[in-house]
DNA sequence: GTGATGACGCAGT
DNA sequence: GACTGCGCCATCA
């Protein structure tokens, strides 16, 4: 272990996203300078999100979709966690996702 | 060492 | 506008 890669990065950048926002696997990405948005949700494949320390639930791909949801326990946890931040979801999509996106580029602004 | 896979994204058709 | 194919980088078999 120790490897310290990217990973740890993902998880930090993940816990940065505010209460009651989502990012995306491509924008995490970028402010990484991963090189592929797949490293982003392989990465946070090997989250350990039931402890509460890395918040993966706010973290959808491009479109707003939970594309993740079957990785979590159970399944459907995901949607849960997010309605509970105030985000309504609908057939695995985050309304008004286009409002609650968050960009960790904000961060450089602030 | 090679091949296949993955919680994605984009260009091309 | 929807579908398909390719690329991305790292890990596993």
């Amino acid at each position: 272990m120790e490897k310290a890669t990217y990973i740890e990065s993902v998880f930090d950048l993940a816990r940065m996203i505010p209460y009651g926002r989502v990012t995306t696997y491509g924008a995490m990405a970028d402010f990484l300078a991963l090189g592929s948005a797949r490293m982003v949700g392989w990465a946070l494949n090997q989250c350990d999100f039931e402890s509460g320390d890395v918040p993966a639930h706010r973290v959808v791909n491009r479109k707003g979709e939970l594309s993740g949801r079957n990785y979590f326990n159970p399944p459907g946890r995901m949607q849960q966690l997010l309605e509970v931040e105030g985000i309504e979801i609908k057939a695995d999509r985050v309304l008004d996702f286009d409002k609650l996106f968050w960009s960790p580029m904000e961060l450089l602004i602030k």
